[in-house]
DNA sequence: CCGAAATGTAACAGAGATGTTCCATAGTTG
DNA sequence: CAACTATGGAACATCTCTGTTACATTTCGG
């Protein structure tokens, strides 16, 4: 859901083509969240389309990926401006911020896993917007003397992204309810960023 | 170090082929975890060895993968011990495993991608026996009373791994001594956990 | 209904990885 | 030295995935 724009569409799509367009990219989604370096096949499979059709979209793999990058920034981007960070005390705000993230599923494991594998580099969730503010709220929560002032910035966003792989991991190898994963995620995370 | 015997040896092997299998498997330990995908050739010049020699070792790739699996929950099992887990507090122990699973290195990315990609299947670290040491370990603690009682085994043996794979990242991406990475790994999981 | 747009099917060439074989060459050991 | 071991190198078939093309079929809007 809330999928407004940045990957969805080509501008010079018509109605179907932007349609197609999406279910590749959500398709491609899910499947390289399961599996980085899974075949076009697979993603064509997944979105009901034949290989021909993927490539009709996206002229190359690195093509798809990207789009796949952008759509998943998209929505991480979204879920933040919803969670309202500056408004209330910082360690509520980060339980927003990661109850709007935990919504995000495969996005998520996407994003966590460096971009699928991009250039192979592995170069994990670099600096975006969204990090910043999240930075942001971390440092304004130490100021305020809410979070504790030996964890650095840094730690602390990469705590909270680690904090939602590990609850989504957890349910889905557990086999416990999400809403209980989360509940444990957002324990764990109040406690350990505590002042 | 503490390359014991587990896939060292083939028994069978001379000094020298032991030599061999070993520089392959810690090679494709190290290659592996950089790149869970990454191909024998690379492998294989990483070991300073060729192509055919690897395949001398290893008919298949999964043999292989088999034998870094082996290695790796080796090294894992030997630091367990090390831990000696039944000794004092249990976030005492804790915080011992954890300066000992930190030092696994490339071991640890390893096992936490899921030993690599076996089969391909992303079933993440299965259950070992030092998981269940681990789990012991919580249990024991929630019982004295130093453990939160509120959060399940399987959630702070995740939360263990996980965080030790964060710090890590950490470490490599922020470009910050090995020591305060963990130090905030096991900061964090201390507060984390705290009854 | 008709035509353009969108998709599917099939086939192909090329790249890269795997797994195998054969032969040559170091190294080691008796 | 001589025999044996371990390794390297090259060549090969095979497989899978990628990316492209040509042609047939469906779909949908005017």
């Amino acid at each position: 859901m809330a999928e407004t724009e940045t990957a969805a569409r080509d501008d010079g799509d018509t109605a179907a083509r932007a349609r197609t367009r999406r279910a590749i990219v959500a398709a491609a989604i899910e499947v390289l969240a399961g599996d980085g370096g899974a075949s076009l096949s697979e993603v064509a499979a997944a979105a009901q389309v034949s290989r021909t059709t993927v490539h009709r979209y996206f002229a190359e793999r690195s093509d798809l990926i990207a789009a796949v990058a952008d759509e998943a920034i998209a929505q991480v981007t979204a879920a933040t401006r919803r969670a309202c960070l500056d408004r209330g005390p910082a360690p509520k705000a980060l339980a927003r911020l990661c109850r709007e993230y935990f919504e995000l599923g495969s996005v998520l494991t996407i994003l966590f896993n460096g971009v699928v594998d991009i250039t192979e580099q592995d170069w994990a969730r670099c600096e975006t917007d969204s990090d910043r503010e999240l930075a942001a709220t971390v440092a304004r929560g130490r100021e305020e003397g809410s979070i504790a002032p030996d964890l650095t910035d840094a730690w602390i966003v990469q705590l909270v992204w680690t904090l939602l792989y590990t609850a989504w991991t957890y349910v889905r190898e557990q086999d416990v309810p999400r809403q209980e994963g989360l509940e444990l995620c957002l324990r764990s995370l109040r406690k350990a960023v505590a002042a």
